[in-house]
DNA sequence: AACGCTATGTTTAGCCA
DNA sequence: TTGGCTAAACATAGCGT
C-alpha cells in the first residue's frame, strides 16, 4: 500500500471559468468534448419528460450541428409559428395572468412613448439597470430565466391586444385630427 | 464519532433510466431540474467556444423555453438561410442583418423608462430579480452584451409590433398633418 | 409545489499516448 | 488530431421540509 508516496497520475477536474476560451486548438477540444454531451442531455430530457427539443449550433469553424426531438425543423417551424400552448384546449381561454394589467397600461404608454421617443440618452441608463447581475453565471440565473419566460407568456397573450389597442389608438388619434 | 451507527440522510443520485416518466408529477419536476442545467451548459459552451447556438423547447405543459445566442431567431433563421447541408460554404455569405437593432434599443428605453416611472408591484419584483445576485469576478463586456441581448430576444414579439404599430402610427399622423 | 439536502452518478480539464 | 485516463467538479434522484 504505498498510497502515501503516491503521486497523483492526472491533476483532474480543475476549476471552472466561463470566458472565452483565446487559444483556437483548445476552443476546438473544449467544443468537441462538451457539444455531445449537450445533445444527450437534451435527448434524455426528451425521452424522460416527453417534450419537444430543437439545438441549433455553428461550430467555431462555421459546421452546422443540430439535435431536434422528434426532428429540428418540426420544432423550429413550430416556434416560429408561435404555437405555445399545445394543451390548451380550442375554446378554454388560458388563464390570464395576474401581471396582465399592468404590462397591459406598459403597452399603450410603450407604444405613445414610440412615438415620441427621439434619441437614445436612455440607452446606457439602462445598460446599466441591466448590467447588475450576470446572466450566464449567476447562481440564481434559473430564477431569471423564469421570470424571463412568465415575462414572455404575459406578452403572449397580450401580443393579440397590442394589435387591438394600437389599432385604437391609432383610429382614436385619427378621428381627433 | 457516532459514524458507525450514522444512518443515511439521503439516498444519493440513483442509477439512471432513460426511458418516459409516466407520473405526470414527477416529469414536472425532472423538467424543472433539468432544463435549466441544459441552458446553463449551453450557455456555457457559447462562451466559452464563441458559438452561435439556440435551443427551443417545448415543456410537458406546451410552454416554450428558448435560449440563444446572441439570441434564438438570429441562430434559427442562419440555419433555415440555406446552411441545411452539413457544413457552411466557407465562401458563402451569410446574411446576418440586424435591422431590428436600432428599434431594439429604441423600445428598451421606453420601456425602462416606463418601468422606472411606473413603479407597479410587478415591476419591482420583475426589477428585484434582475439586479438581485452579485457574481465574482469583473463581468466580460461582451457577456453584458450577450446579456441584454437575450433580454431583448424575450420581448422580440413584441418589440416587433410595437415597431410596426408605431410606424404605422406615425405615418398616420404625418400623412394627416 | 417549490425548495434544500446529500449520496451517488456524470462530466470534464489537464495530461498523456 | 483523436482518443483514453483520472481526480475533481458538477448534476441529480429520492427524500425531507
Amino acid at each position: 500500500m504505498d498510497m502515501l508516496n503516491q503521486e497523483k497520475k492526472t491533476t483532474g477536474h480543475k476549476n471552472i471559468e466561463i470566458k472565452k476560451i483565446v487559444k483556437k486548438e483548445y476552443k476546438q477540444i473544449t467544443f468537441s468534448k462538451r457539444r455531445p454531451v449537450l445533445f444527450k442531455k437534451a435527448s434524455e430530457l426528451c425521452i424522460l419528460c416527453d417534450v419537444q427539443i430543437a439545438i441549433v449550433v455553428f461550430s467555431p469553424g462555421g459546421k452546422l450541428f443540430c439535435f431536434g426531438h422528434p426532428n429540428p425543423k418540426t420544432v423550429i417551424t413550430r416556434y416560429l409559428n408561435g404555437t405555445t400552448s399545445e394543451d390548451s384546449e380550442p375554446g378554454k381561454p388560458r388563464p390570464m395572468p395576474s401581471t396582465y394589467e399592468g404590462y397591459n397600461k406598459r403597452y399603450e404608454a410603450a407604444i405613445k412613448r414610440l412615438e415620441m421617443e427621439e434619441k437614445t440618452l436612455e440607452e446606457m441608463e439602462f445598460m446599466k439597470f441591466l448590467n447588475v447581475g450576470e446572466w450566464w453565471n449567476d447562481p440564481i440565473e434559473e430564477m431569471r430565466v423564469d421570470q424571463v419566460e412568465q415575462f414572455m407568456l404575459c406578452l403572449d397573450d397580450l401580443r393579440v391586444n397590442l394589435v387591438i389597442k394600437a389599432n385604437e389608438l391609432a383610429r382614436m388619434k385619427k378621428s381627433v385630427l
